[in-house]
DNA sequence: GGCCAGGCCTCGC
DNA sequence: GCGAGGCATGGC
């Protein structure tokens, strides 16, 4: 049997212009109403909406159950997540509305750990064009599938090239200036040190994933330019460890607003790091 | 042109 | 242990 080079799936609770828009990933982006593009391990993948919950991924059955599936988190029942929250917290409550179709990505630890320390005292547009000229340096072209994105149920890609996010060893041979060249400003330094942690083997990612949340958040803090907020981003959207709630500067106006000073998270003991999410694409897509 | 951005490090107390 | 200051650069 012929296997189509695409793939459809009826999905619950997903909704990618949404998560393009979440803030938590910065290689997403949105084309049309019911297109969007995106990169993540090394390909290029376009998500069309055809209705009824039901989507089209540019790539082939066996990539979507291999890669896709769990990287979008599908196994996850978001629909009793979001019933799971107090009904007495209004804030929370609306949150979770408007962000219905958020899901907490799998990404790759590499990736979230460099895009994160780029992260700090940035904007997210900010953000999006730092990781992207640190794409292009490294210059890991991607050959996309052979699909006509011209045909439906897809459209034309954004751009002509796109770039895989480096791996460590690629960073590694980068100079001080080639990195600073990308506009990585005071980040620089903590680039590179994290490149050297993992090429030297003091920090192995991969074995990162055995460890015990407390065990994983000391062993990422003990990097240097890396704190508390980008540890917890690490660990909620590169290692899943979806009780982490990361407090940046919008978090922490929601907090002081809603919760006078603290959210209790001990609520949420499995999920906090969504209500977060839910939180931080409300307040950031709002103006009230 | 000024202000703020998905913060962290160092220093002084 | 904790608060203040400094930090490079981009986007609005």
């Amino acid at each position: 049997m012929i296997e189509h080079s695409f793939t459809t799936r009826k999905i619950d609770c997903f909704n990618p212009n949404r998560i393009a828009l979440s803030g938590q990933c910065f290689r997403w982006s949105i084309i049309d109403d019911t297109h969007v593009e995106l990169i993540a391990f090394g390909e290029y993948l376009q998500i069309a909406y055809l209705g009824d919950s039901t989507f089209a991924f540019s790539c082939y059955e066996s990539d979507f159950s291999r890669i896709w599936e769990d990287y979008f988190d599908l196994n996850r029942d978001y629909i009793s997540v979001i019933d799971s929250i107090d009904p007495e917290d209004s804030y929370l409550t609306s949150a979770s509305s408007f962000s219905y179709g958020i899901r907490i990505l799998k990404q790759e630890p590499f990736e979230t750990m460099i895009s994160y320390i780029i992260s700090q005292r940035r904007s997210i547009p900010s953000i999006t064009t730092c990781v992207e000229r640190l794409c292009r340096l490294c210059a890991r072209k991607i050959i996309l599938p052979a699909l006509c994105f011209e045909a439906s149920p897809f459209t034309a890609s954004l751009h002509e090239e796109y770039y895989a996010f480096p791996e460590a060893k690629d960073l590694n041979k980068l100079t001080f200036d080639d990195i600073s060249s990308i506009g990585a400003g005071y980040r620089t330094d903590y680039i590179m040190n994290a490149t050297k942690d993992i090429c030297s083997g003091r920090i192995d990612l991969t074995y990162l994933y055995e460890l015990s949340d407390d065990k994983l958040y000391e062993a990422l803090i003990s990097m240097r330019g890396i704190g508390a907020k980008v540890a917890n981003c690490i660990m909620l959207f590169g290692y899943s460890r979806t009780s982490r709630f990361p407090i940046d500067v919008w978090m922490s106006r929601i907090v002081e607003k809603n919760y006078g000073g603290s959210f209790d998270t001990s609520k949420y003991p499995d999920t906090a790091g969504i209500m977060q999410q839910f939180m931080f694409f409300y307040e950031r897509n709002t103006f009230r």
